[in-house]
DNA sequence: CCGAATTGTTTTAAGCATAAAATGATTCCA
DNA sequence: TGGAATCATTTTATGCTTAAAACAATTCGG
């Protein structure tokens, strides 16, 4: 590198930050960790769902948004919720019904929106379940303080504020 | 609730923690949030690898881990790194060496051992892409300070770490 | 040596996931 | 009022993903 342009390099720096025309590997590194703590604990719950409850991920996923939706959601409210394609909601919520863990239903003042909620059967299930699932997140975090706790939440909500804002830069 | 539970709680809560039963609705908040962040940067980034360059995020993803490893990788590295299942990868590679951008051969010294490569053609589009991802990610982590990116990485080492131990206590 | 584990990969069956196009119902507004 | 736009959902085509079983090659221990 010729001696100048570490110079100037060196000169940006002082004032606000290294400015090399790219610099980002550390934010890459982050995401690459992140991902790598998600997969990690996804894979173990999903694991621990199918071994104690015979159940897959998206399925608990699912029967989750609809316990703490009483009144039913609808499948848009759920795909959103759950960030999924719409799709992918149609035929989870298939298997659901099909097992009788679901309640499927066309909305009364739209024809278009189908109702879905948890049978007593789904409830019941899933909340025995979810006090199981507590446990184990609780067991993977273990080593984290309260304060790590804390201090992670406020890292990661201004994590999903910037990454919003990103997306939304791209479509407004 | 009784009243006499209630001071008992109180009392405990001034030696150590809150310690009811099971209060572990902080850890599964922060598990939610975390969910959350990695699968609003991923369905960004598998879109816009989609509508950019035309190719999947798990094509990205293997093709980086073989960018690292110039002597090429076995499948058992290339899943245990992606953390996916072995079966998984094989398909995966298929369509890869289908389309050019992988070389796979079976190792001089251990028959059972697949080898595979990027091709010159799957360098030189790695590359390409890489470039611009990184520049996708900085911009989704833009509003994060160089010192939330430090503290980000040291809270998610020691949340892989704890996780990891976790991991292991239910499969020694 | 040789059979028993172990290791690396593939196959199988089922389910999950996406994007894009299609369908059907409602709303908007000229 | 009637057509266009929008909205909710489903369908389609393709690809990803897993767990478990099957297969094949190697290593290990007696």
């Amino acid at each position: 590198m010729p001696a100048v342009s570490g110079c100037i390099n060196m000169l940006d720096s002082e004032t606000k930050a290294v400015e090399t025309p790219e610099d980002h590997a550390e934010e890459l590194r982050l995401w690459l960790r992140l991902l790598t703590c998600t997969t990690l604990i996804e894979g173990e719950v999903r694991g621990r769902l199918r071994q104690r409850f015979d159940v897959t991920l998206p399925r608990f996923d699912l029967m989750a948004q609809l316990d703490k939706a009483p009144d039913g959601m609808t499948l848009s409210d759920v795909s959103k919720r759950m960030m999924v394609s719409n799709g992918n909601v149609t035929g989870l919520v298939e298997r659901l019904v099909e097992s009788g863990h679901l309640d499927r239903r066309t909305s009364e003042t739209d024809r278009r929106v189908q109702v879905i909620r948890l049978t007593k059967l789904g409830r019941a299930e899933f909340r025995r379940m979810a006090a199981e699932h507590e446990t184990w997140i609780a067991d993977l975090f273990a080593d984290l303080t309260p304060k790590d706790v804390r201090e992670l939440m406020r890292l990661l909500a201004k994590t999903k504020a910037s990454a919003q804002k990103s997306a939304a830069r791209r479509r407004p």
